[in-house]
DNA sequence: AAAGTCAACCTGTCTG
DNA sequence: CAGACAGGTTGACTTT
């Protein structure tokens, strides 16, 4: 990481912003993001996990992979049903009545419920089963979801017919994978946001000692004191010393003026 | 066995 | 009011 004169001098601001993610471009997810102004360099872990979603596919490529070549004997169990997508109709029904159950649901409920999932429920076997999408629905998927990341019911349609599933699951895909990315686009956001406080923290540690310096100094310095106090002037908020309507450079008591970014609620003097 | 992953689900909110 | 969505949760399954 550069100095935080590195920093001050790319007019950094922190705020509120829109993501860059290529992912959300199409997106209405708004996510809180930072807008770092068009020269920030010295963000590197930003620049690393903005693309994190090629990571985090990548591993999930892989293990799907893995799960794929692995024996057929491995993983029996995982096999049975994570290749019958078009059945992929375990069901659910008795999940919903394991939470249902016990609790004060209503008549409705049971019939809403019920119907929702009878026409998934079509082995006649209630246990719940986790379907894996196979790598190609998951790419198909990825892809999909790269060019819109939220779909149309004609999207969705076709989509499910591509990938041999239900309308239900193509949009439970998509639900769930905007839910992950905007999760990895706030993790990338506290990151960056950790390192911008070490900074400010770091600039603020030695400012104080510059301050504590130039107080020094100011004591050690006779001539300072002779100085008519109306020549001289220190800005309340920065403490930085300046003439009056004189040139800086030839006062050898004006600081020389500092590329520090400039925030309207830190720095409230209109001198700094 | 604990931790992690993710499909499926529920609920509340918003929008046309 | 229906449908879409976000946010949160559950639980089957995998990985460590």
């Amino acid at each position: 990481m550069g100095s935080f004169d590195d920093i001050s001098s790319t007019g950094l601001v922190l705020g509120l912003g829109f993501s860059t993610t290529a992912d959300q471009k199409s997106t209405k997810i708004a996510p809180v993001v930072l807008d770092k102004g068009p020269s920030l360099s010295f963000e590197p872990s930003l620049r690393l996990s903005l693309s994190g979603d090629h990571t985090y596919e990548k591993q999930e490529a892989v293990k799907k992979v893995n799960n794929v070549t692995r024996g057929p004997n491995d993983h029996q169990s995982v096999d049975l049903y994570r290749q019958d997508s078009a059945a992929s109709s375990y069901s659910n029904a008795s999940v919903k009545r394991e939470r249902d159950v016990g609790s004060e649901e209503t008549t409705t409920e049971v019939e809403r419920l019920s119907s929702r999932v009878s026409d998934e429920d079509d082995d006649g076997s209630n246990a719940r089963k986790k379907l894996r999408l196979t790598k190609a629905q998951s790419a198909l998927l990825e892809e999909s979801f790269k060019q819109h990341s939220t779909l149309n019911p004609k999207q969705k349609q076709e989509l499910a017919r591509n990938l041999n599933l239900r309308p239900r699951q193509v949009e439970v895909w998509f639900q769930n994978r905007r839910a992950r990315t905007k999760l990895k686009q706030t993790e990338v956001d506290c990151e960056f946001l950790k390192k911008c406080c070490e900074t400010l923290t770091e600039e603020n540690r030695r400012l104080h000692k510059e301050l504590q310096e130039l107080k020094a100094v100011k004591i050690a310095q006779p001539l300072y004191m002779q100085l008519p106090a109306a020549t001289l002037t220190m800005c309340p908020s920065c403490e930085r010393i300046g003439g009056v309507g004189e040139n800086p450079s030839k006062n050898p008591f004006t600081l020389a003026q500092k590329p520090y970014f400039y925030n309207s609620f830190t720095n409230p003097s209109a001198a700094c």
